[in-house]
DNA sequence: GCTATGTGCTTCAGATTCGAAGCAGTAACC
DNA sequence: GGTTACTGCTTCGAATCTGAAGCACATAGC
């Protein structure tokens, strides 16, 4: 019955231009970091800190894919990418044969570790600077309260591929 | 000098990736929404944003390519097809013939009006739900300080080709 | 004026992205 | 066993994105 206003008052437009424009600066300079330091873009150094943050150092591709947000083709190409690097190996899932398990290999990890100080750094001097340390837990909780909204929510479209017939 | 810990600790890790997991999911399904609603792209959504929103109507490709965080080459390339589909124009400035103003036609005023509402229905539903009023308050103002601060720091590799600093 | 340098935008080639269609393995059911 | 639907991944074509190079105007110094 209470239907919400059909605009966002003040508070809200702020809230959101910043995060859109706080998100997109932020990635913007890690890619620039991450290209320099170890010639990867941002979705192969997710794609490897996935993998490497894994007790195997292995996924499937399409939970790699669910994890970055990602299209599964645009994973394909990248995990092609990594493996032409010899940073990650593809084979067939065990379990299943449609299943694709990738594992990052210890290239992929070196690269990782020789990366990763930089990226850190970026996120502190950039992210968390500004920030005591009471106002990273609030902006961490907030977040996650979202985020855990957000996975809850089905996508307006769901059933992309699902039932085709009828209705 | 005073090099921070080598790596984010437990709360900041948390808050790093609750934002990256956030902003890519809201953008994501916006973006859904603005090609269903009226075949815009998010940052063709964007930029007839901003110049809706300016008192004249217009801005200048720089800024706009600033405002939004977007290569210039790339703003040269959606501006192209906004003018196609006639939602904007570009015309040499007056005072700087170098420069192009690009102005909001009313067909790109009445597309921006006719998306709008989903939009800002997406945000609520997406960003918003889950959060009280307070938080809203709360998590404005924590993104507002950061992304002040990330204006006010020169990307890392400062300057290739120097832009007038500001003002 | 004239030259050197800086700035605004575009062009270009190459890389990356996505969705739709396709292939192959799996599961459910009879 | 066979049929049918579903899932995991890749291939394909088309759209989009980026940095480097280029063009045109502007400004400063002489």
């Amino acid at each position: 019955m209470t239907d919400p206003q059909p605009h966002l008052d003040a508070v809200e437009l702020d809230a959101y231009f910043a995060l859109i424009e706080v998100s997109s600066l932020l990635r913007h300079t890690v890619e620039q970091q991450l290209k320099e330091a170890g010639g990867l873009s941002y979705v192969q150094f997710q794609l490897l800190a996935t993998l490497g943050d894994s007790p195997t150092g292995s996924h499937r591709m399409t939970d790699l894919a669910d994890g970055v947000v990602y299209s599964r083709s645009g994973l394909t190409y990248q995990a092609g990418l990594l493996e032409q690097a010899g940073l990650v190996t593809r084979a067939p899932s065990e379990e299943d044969e449609r299943g694709i398990t990738v594992t990052i290999t210890d290239a992929g990890r070196e690269v990782l570790s020789r990366v990763f100080p930089g990226h850190i750094d970026v996120i502190r001097q950039l992210l968390f600077a500004p920030l005591k340390r009471d106002d990273v837990t609030a902006l961490g909780g907030l977040l996650s309260t979202v985020r855990a909204h957000m996975r809850a929510t089905p996508p307006r479209s769901a059933a992309r591929r699902r039932r085709s017939a009828s209705s």
